[in-house]
DNA sequence: GTCTATAGATCGATAGAC
DNA sequence: GTCTATCGATCTATAGAC
């Protein structure tokens, strides 16, 4: 049976979501419109409107897809062996994973601000057990004495900190490959919570 | 000789810096409009053009103002000692400026998608000359083999990266004193920093 | 599902009176 | 230096035709 002619809601409902993500990311939510999303989509602005009730519903949409995508890529590894080794998988996990999705990273950090309270607060949860997952990894170093930290929740939001800003100078093709980054960045970690 | 009735300047322009400051983290530079300004200010949207030839200006100047606050603070500190000895002043006046100028710093790092190029750049150099003076003190650490670090441009950013994400979660009055919080970082950036 | 058209509000910036 | 008033553009979101 043959479509309306018209009708791409197929196609549609994902250029939205990937068009509204790089302008969110390159220009920043209150400063994109929706003209300007169905513009570089294709469509007429009344039509975004067939696949979110809303701008914010938009915005929440790609934090919350992020951030569960997030979680359940850390939870489908495998995780092996003592703390020092999965502390290391984890430093190699979020340096991979961030690099691959720099957008959406972007946006996860930056656009808070604009998520409405419910919003927010549904988003930081997420992102608090995204550190609770590196936080017990750090804790059961602790415990076993591989591991020396003055706080391992200070620690925990420090190792992140740091692994996440590689997001505001990697490029690819630059000096570094994404395989040096990881070294580089897992030999700081590694020292920074072993014992003296 | 009286001044003009209504005229006010030396009390509105600082006021208008404060006020656009604390919008513009508050909500972001797109989010808040000249009259928002204007009204918290106490005087009419076209007042603010007085003082600035547009909004573009006023976040322009707010950030070269932090930034340039921040160099001349840190090259007036009298560093003495060894690498070691420079690096701790280094974590510590780093945590403690940026603590208290928490809006300076969140707009300093969210906004610069908003600045126009030109712009963009000179916050940029003034950027990268805080982040040189961090790497000449880890590149005089490694010659002097008191610091072994695989990359000193990385380490640099790693470090300051750790080091401003106390802004994200510290809070006055929390579980931890500003103090605390500065020998808990320099432990760990101590240690992430140090030969095997 | 997409279109055209528009309601209703708000924006940055300017002009001119005082 | 501040005010009132406004231009011209743009915004989110909706209504109704196809």
């Amino acid at each position: 049976m043959a479509r309306t002619q018209g009708s791409h809601s197929d196609i549609t409902g994902p250029r939205i979501n990937a068009v509204a993500l790089r302008l969110f990311a390159q220009h920043g939510y209150a400063a994109v419109s929706m003209r300007q999303i169905a513009r570089e989509v294709g469509v007429q602005a009344g039509a975004l409107y067939n696949y979110t009730p809303d701008k914010q519903s938009l915005l929440f949409r790609l934090m919350k897809t992020h951030m569960t995508e997030l979680l359940s890529a850390w939870r489908e590894l495998d995780l092996s062996g003592d703390a020092r080794e999965r502390l290391k998988q984890f430093v190699q996990f979020h340096i991979r994973f961030h690099l691959n999705r720099p957008d959406e990273v972007f946006i996860a950090y930056m656009e808070l601000r604009n998520l409405t309270p419910g919003n927010f607060t549904e988003i930081e949860q997420l992102r608090g057990e995204y550190e609770n997952a590196l936080e017990m990894i750090l804790k059961a170093g602790v415990d076993e004495s591989v591991f020396a930290v003055p706080d391992t929740k200070i620690a925990t939001l420090g190792v992140i900190a740091m692994l996440t800003g590689v997001n505001t100078w990697y490029r690819s093709g630059g000096r570094l490959s994404q395989a040096e980054v990881e070294t580089i960045y897992w030999d700081m970690v590694r020292k920074a919570v072993a014992p003296d």
